[in-house]
DNA sequence: CGGCTTTTGCTTGACGATCGCCAAAAGGTA
DNA sequence: TACCTTTTGGCGATCGTCAAGCAAAAGCCG
């Protein structure tokens, strides 16, 4: 056995190759051969097909080294556009991107996903069609739309399931009522999901493990593990909201168990301690008013309510060795006191091989990562090799 | 847009058509051809490759629908065969098995890791090559050795990263090290990993999403996901052992730190929780014994271990959201108060979603696990469609 | 027992993909 | 300006795959 690790390559399509250009750089047809090790004419034929599909394009020449300086060619982002829709429980963010996830237009809006799926999915799909038209675009670039829905989703399939907070959505074919309006694949998928692929893609690319935490009006996360989003067996993965945690011991939580993290850590659960202590707050929002304000209480709370969320992501550590923990959600928005309660208890009790490595910080994305992350899914569909594939044949 | 989910069927090599193979399966020509989509003389061809290889033979024929029957063809285990070893704190375990993870013959002896890299890995490759003599094989016929050892390694290198109890091993090359007496690819892993791996592979090789817990000295899980082991970031993943417990508040661990799972549920823990109490008890095994044997108290202090570990395993569930959790370990044989505590606190702390389809079971692999693992690992990097295509080359 | 059905093994020609080679192009360098 | 280096595009050659066809094999059915 000569080589045991190494393999002959295996044949690579367009498509494959096209993957090797989705970061953006540029590469010569020279080092697109050696890297997937097929002759140049091969590389040369591929570079044909994708310039006419409009997904490549020349992007200057690179520096000679003594001869002929070669062309070199790059990703297209802009040859097709997706839709991303980032629908919450009160309020509802659209987007268009190009293939790249950058935004070309953005909407937001107030909408209640409880007034159910044809209300909402039609709105969406107007407001979706003038956004596109706002980019100047056509209807037929737009290759695929994004969902994602404040509840568990059956990913394969695009319907909630169970969903707490919007019980009518329940087994709904949202990929199906989409598709009556857009001639484009439809993907859907849990929003704290949505918002740790976007964080993931734009902001970091390279790490393979990391966990994203959304403390809002609830708590959840979303686990990116081997560089891909992990959705568990139901697509349930992540749900952290409703772990036990010592300082909730008997405290009732809305899911009707007794002692979740939610129940003291999230912000609606903070804003409703706050409002005991006699201060103004009823919501997330209020409470980080109050923290940027200065309040001391306001800010101690929010801070308990990390060394909460610490515990359990002490355990979350622990269990799937990230080497990068992200914080986002509205409460995070209020200053370091969520992240420093945070990082207290997880580098307190985690041990050091898992925290050696880890950081923790809060979201780049932020209020865009829900979005962003639409668009990341949308676009994965539409780029993956089989895709381009049956696109360019 | 005609087929929005469905592409061009990808082209397929020798090594991809003998994936379909490899769950032993016999099928047809023709079944083979309709699940590729290509031609019955491509078919035909790959089947005299892989023949002439070995690694399929003809499995008799197929029930006729009133012609000529078909002649069926299946996966040979017997082709080549690996050596599995899976080695503890203080004891050791070898077996050579097929392709298919059969165990050809097997041998178990007690050896203290402590005695460093050098000792155990020439007794592991003196061992492992009589082991294989005594099945009648050639050592030519010995393709892969797939290793586990009790501490963190990181898989792509085979090199163990600060383990705990085994100091002197830390950043040995232990594939380097085997590669020297067997000509053949080493693969090293965490022992857990290992042991989920193995009753994965043998007992569940459907579902997609399980936890395997080994209860022993030690309390460590080892993570399947979408199919995969995953092992995080430092390939640390899984280690729940050191998770913050409330019932074990302010008992110290061997780590350093208080409160940890270990300290309280671990076979150890109980073993000297029961010494304190007056039994005779100092390791696991006593444990069990006193179990066995109908002793109430011992009886009791596993079950309440099980509770233990279930408050720990529920925020698993949360988190992976996985469709199945084996116990394993030497304390799970201990009858069915082990489970019965996991299960009690499991079911009662964790959300109805995550729990309905949720089923928490004693391993089937048992003691035979860590060596199946190893076995799987070694034979899954071997039969790799890369690795088929270069072998038939 | 003979005809029918179905699968198999083999061959053939066609087609497409890939490869290696070579001449032309395009810039740097002496 | 002439030479050199390197890239590029085009060409025929080769290999793998496919579709089709056909005789033989072998069990089923009447």
């Amino acid at each position: 056995m000569e080589e045991l690790l190494k393999f002959a390559p295996r044949p690579t399509g367009a498509g494959d190759m096209f993957q090797l250009l989705r970061d953006g750089q540029p590469r010569t047809r020279a080092d697109l051969a050696a890297i997937t090790g097929q002759a140049r004419s091969t590389i040369a034929a591929r570079i044909d097909l994708l310039m006419s599909a409009g997904l490549i394009a020349p992007a200057g020449e690179a520096s000679s080294t003594g001869g002929r300086p070669p062309v070199t060619f790059a990703f297209s982002p802009e040859a097709r556009i997706v839709l991303a829709v980032d629908l919450g429980a009160t309020h509802a963010r659209l987007a268009v991107t190009d293939l790249a996830s950058n935004v070309l237009a953005e909407t937001d809006a107030a909408l209640a996903i409880a007034d159910g799926p044809d209300v909402v999915l039609s709105w969406v799909a107007d407001t979706g069609e003038k956004l596109v038209a706002t980019t100047g675009r056509s209807l037929d670039d737009l290759v695929s739309v994004g969902v994602g829905l404040p509840g568990p989703v059956e990913h394969s399939s695009g319907r909630p399931i169970n969903p707490p907070i919007m019980p009518a959505w329940d087994d709904v074919d949202v990929p199906g009522i989409l598709q009556k309006r857009f001639n484009a694949s439809v993907l859907v998928d849990n929003d704290v999901n949505i918002m740790a692929l976007g964080e993931h893609r734009t902001a970091w690319p390279a790490v393979t493990d990391m966990l994203f935490v959304k403390v809002a009006t609830g708590i959840g996360s979303g686990i990116i593990a081997d560089g891909e989003l992990r959705r568990g067996a139901q697509g349930a993965a992540g749900d952290i909201g409703h772990v036990a945690v010592p300082s909730a011991a008997d405290v009732p939580c809305r899911c009707g168990n007794v002692g979740c993290l939610e129940a003291v850590a999230s912000g609606q659960a903070v804003a409703a301690a706050l409002a005991a202590a006699g201060l103004d707050a009823s919501n997330s929002a209020d409470v980080v008013a109050l923290v940027r304000a200065g309040d001391l209480a306001a800010s101690q709370a929010v801070r308990q309510a990390g060394r909460d969320i610490g515990s359990v992501l002490a355990a979350c550590v622990s269990l799937l060795n990230p080497s990068l923990i992200v914080i986002g959600g509205i409460v995070a928005e209020a200053g370091e006191h969520l992240i420093a309660g945070i990082r207290e208890i997880v580098y307190q009790r985690s041990l050091p091989l898992a925290t050696q490595h880890l950081r923790i910080v809060t979201s780049q994305a932020r209020g865009q990562a829900g979005v962003l992350g639409a668009s990341a899914m949308a676009v994965d569909h539409v780029l993956s090799p089989a895709a381009i594939d049956a696109l360019i044949a």
